[in-house]
DNA sequence: GCGAGGGTTCCATTGCTCCC
DNA sequence: GGGAGCAATGGAACCCTCGC
């Protein structure tokens, strides 16, 4: 996720409405890697765990943080990383976090893990004709984070767990449906569909900040000086400023106009795109790092590569 | 300094669109 | 329909870098 943060000008409009989005997102995934610190210490092979989920159904998709699945039950995690001190208004339906002297509201995720649980029930009766238990809980992985919840809204509270008691819990569940309502084989035939269904999610972020692609930077970036006006020079980039060189500087411009501007990319726009006028060499270095391609000739059309190759991704299964 | 490997340059070819 | 123009690829020759 960090290349979209070195694109900008340092003074761009939407600048601290990305580097928000990104640390939003760094805490979901720091979060996530605890969660997952802790489900590796259950060592009960029966339960099956399915990361960032997102399923197609009746023309739109779900999307699940955590699933646990089970011969016994299905599990739903929402996971949550928010600093700060937590409140449940029952009365406006909302959670509002007080952090450094300052009141944030977000949608109840109680919500949201509801409406999971509905979708991936009807999800699994369409597909499978079957019904099983599905519980959820909001995961809240930040130690530090104090949740605080009125009388009224008890019933919120019971389904709000810090990452510590989650052990805990599934424990309970496990106690609670003790008889098993599917086959091995049919468990092994959900998680099969699971992973051919799950869509991975390429958000347009240029459209979602309105950011025209003009405003992205052009030119390949030296990882010494972080400017953008490294050179070819026999077969590698050299910053004219630091003289620093770097064979596959490259990569990693093309990669941010594959996932930033467009997901193909034609020799042409490479060009335009590394400040190249050589289509020779620009044919190269497409052809080097072994991109999707499809068209012949004229109509060759680079596309964007799998998200996996190139960044630590939690969705395998 | 030499040689191997790999990158660049140049040119021919291909395939398509546009215009007459 | 045919020629001109354009954009991209492939291949051959040349050139540069790097390791020994």
């Amino acid at each position: 996720m960090n290349f979209i943060y070195t694109k900008f000008y340092q003074n761009h409009r939407k600048r601290q409405d990305i580097e928000k989005n990104l640390m939003w997102r760094k805490a979901g995934f720091y979060g996530e890697q605890n969660l997952d610190y802790h489900l590796s210490h259950l060592h009960d092979y029966s339960l099956t765990v399915f990361h960032n989920l997102r399923l197609p159904f009746r023309g739109h998709y779900f999307q699940i943080d955590t699933l646990i699945l089970s011969p016994f039950f299905a599990l739903i995690l929402e996971v949550k990383n928010i600093a700060g001190i937590l409140r449940f208004d029952p009365n406006y339906d909302q959670l509002i976090r007080e952090y450094s002297q300052k009141m944030e509201r977000f949608p109840n995720p109680l919500h949201q893990a509801s409406r999971q649980k509905h979708l991936l029930n009807q999800w699994l009766q369409k597909n499978f004709n079957l019904s099983i238990p599905i519980e959820f809980y909001i995961v809240n992985t930040n130690q530090a984070t104090i949740i605080e919840a009125s009388p009224e809204s008890k019933p919120i509270f019971n389904k709000i767990l810090h990452l510590e008691s989650l052990t805990e819990a599934i424990v309970l569940i496990q106690k609670k449906y003790g008889r098993s309502l599917i086959t091995e084989k049919q468990l092994r035939s959900i998680s099969e569909k699971l992973v051919k269904e799950h869509t991975k999610y390429f958000p347009n972020l240029l459209n979602i900040y309105k950011i025209p692609s003009s405003d992205i930077i052009r030119g390949v970036r030296c990882t010494s000086c972080l400017g953008f006006s490294m050179n070819r020079v026999y077969g590698t980039w050299l910053c004219p400023k630091c003289e620093a060189k770097d064979k596959m500087a490259h990569t990693q411009a093309i990669l941010d106009s594959l996932f930033l501007i467009s997901p193909t990319i034609t020799n042409k726009e490479c060009r335009d795109f590394l400040k190249i006028n050589s289509p020779t060499v620009v044919k190269n270095l497409l052809q080097s790092m072994n991109l999707p391609a499809s068209g012949s000739g004229k109509y060759t059309v680079y596309h964007r590569p799998p998200l996996e190759l190139f960044l630590t991704d939690r969705s395998n299964f």
